[in-house]
DNA sequence: GCAGTGATCATA
DNA sequence: ATGATCACTGCC
């Protein structure tokens, strides 16, 4: 079966647009078999009041300053580990959140699904570090793509209500 | 409905 | 050094 991991420049445009193109596509960990997108969310940069960037760089969201097509990984509540890939221009900090693929739903559940930790952060996503999208081509209906408010972010003013949450309805 | 969990970051 | 916070989940 040959492998066809979406490349570098898919991620390098708006979180947004990376974030509802995502839908559909097949995250694929090696050795198991894929599992297709069904929610996302986009997180546009340092303006996006919601985004680990809207303090400027630290050490945990280093690697959102790195390439499109990055593997960010962080821990939440000491507990669940959440997946992002970078996306956009170059030294712009946004991202993308997988939150659910195939039967797995929840972001914390779905980085447990895949064995994804700590050890994959910075990481170019692709078939060398065992993680990467599969563009399988598969045709969805762009009616059965919702847009709604991100989840969990309560604190983020203005950007509360920005429907940059994605996620294939049915 | 809410406790668990611990790294991270701002404040000092 | 200390304390509040957190892009969540599972069990009450």
């Amino acid at each position: 079966m040959r492998i066809q991991s979406l490349k570098k420049e898919f991620f390098e445009r708006s979180a947004v647009a990376v974030a509802r193109d995502l839908i559909g596509k097949f995250i694929q960990r090696e050795g198991r078999t894929g599992l297709m997108i069904t929610e996302t969310e986009a997180y546009e940069g340092p303006d996006d009041k919601a985004s680990h960037a809207r303090h400027g760089r630290t050490e945990r969201n280093a690697p959102l300053y790195m390439p499109a097509g990055t593997i960010y990984v962080y821990r939440i509540y000491g507990v669940h580990w959440m997946l992002n890939v970078v996306c956009g221009a170059p030294d712009h900090p946004a991202a993308v959140l997988l939150r659910s693929a195939g039967e797995v739903t929840g972001p914390g559940r779905l980085a447990k699904a895949l064995a994804v930790d700590q050890s994959f952060n910075a990481k170019p996503l692709g078939p060398p570090a065992g993680l990467w999208v599969e563009d399988r081509h598969v045709w969805i209906d762009p009616a059965k793509v919702a847009a709604t408010p991100r989840i969990g972010i309560g604190y983020a003013g203005d950007f509360i209500d920005k429907p940059w949450r994605f996620l294939l309805k049915g």
